[in-house]
DNA sequence: GTTACTTTGATATTCAATTTCACTGGAGGG
DNA sequence: CCCTCCAGTGAAATTGAATATCAAAGTAAC
């Protein structure tokens, strides 16, 4: 947590940019979720507080986050973007119900193992990749 | 392709709809396509023949496509989503090049094999899956 | 305090996706 | 072959998220 903000603070400092007052309250704000959420969400919890703080400097803010890699940027393709907290480094990928939109994360190094070996086959680079399964959860499939 | 015809011909007539002339040359156009195109790209193509048929009846026989299983919807997160011609039910990934916008098509039965036993170990039904890597192509990254 | 910035936040713009609605035209019954 | 009805069409409008704009406010160095 502590650790994070001075992620935040070193990169800010770093690029020239200034650590303001709203960029704090919603750093603090955006670690204090869990799970996947929206520009939108984001906002809308930080106003509870903060009337004050518009949704345009949400949005920059979170655009800050993702360059200096405490956020990372999900499109599920449900028409927004939406923003989770990296946890050191470690990458994962998705399981999505379409039914109740339950998120399930999991990471299986064999998956990624054999994408290595697709794009070599291809001379490829990879920069990153997304693997998204859709379906029903265990919940929504029971009822 | 002829078979593609038929397979449209019968979903219209199940759902009560109407075969109509837009349709047809919009189907047709389509199925001359070969890889990705958007809406907009079928849109023009379509244009140049028939100047009469308008952009939401190409929006919304692509659609139709979809949903009789002739055509894919991909969202790349490139901004617009683009169609492909499915063929013969069979299944792909995408290799992406982010410099030059090549795609590059590929199959690996063991990694379909590894999300399904993912899917099991979270007791989840699978619907579909998008895996997309992203990088440089190889010829990207010789120049 | 003055200067030279950056940041903020209300608002405007963009752009693809989708909807609207008055007019048109397939297709089955006669 | 003609009617009639209801789906289809297409120009235009609307939506909604993402992004840009810009005047006012803030910040830090001089
Ligand atoms: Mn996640
Ligand atoms: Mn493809
Ligand atoms: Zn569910
Ligand atoms: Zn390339």
């Amino acid at each position: 947590m502590s650790e994070k903000r001075e992620i935040f603070r070193k990169y800010i400092s770093q690029q020239g940019l200034k650590l303001t007052r709203q960029r704090q309250v919603i750093l603090d704000e955006f670690l204090r979720m869990e799970a996947h959420l929206s520009t939108e969400e984001l906002y809308l919890k930080v106003r509870k507080k903060h009337p004050h703080i518009g949704y345009a400097t949400v949005y920059r803010t979170l655009k800050l986050l993702a360059e200096c890699g405490l956020a990372k940027e999900r499109d599920f393709g449900a028409g927004q973007t939406l923003y989770e907290v990296t946890h050191r480094g470690q990458h994962h990928d998705h399981l999505i119900c379409t039914e109740c939109g339950e998120i399930i994360e999991f990471e299986d190094l064999r998956i990624e193992e054999l994408q290595k070996q697709v794009a070599k086959k291809y001379d490829f680079t990879i920069r990153d990749h997304r693997l998204e399964i859709y379906g029903r959860c265990s919940k929504c499939s029971s009822s």
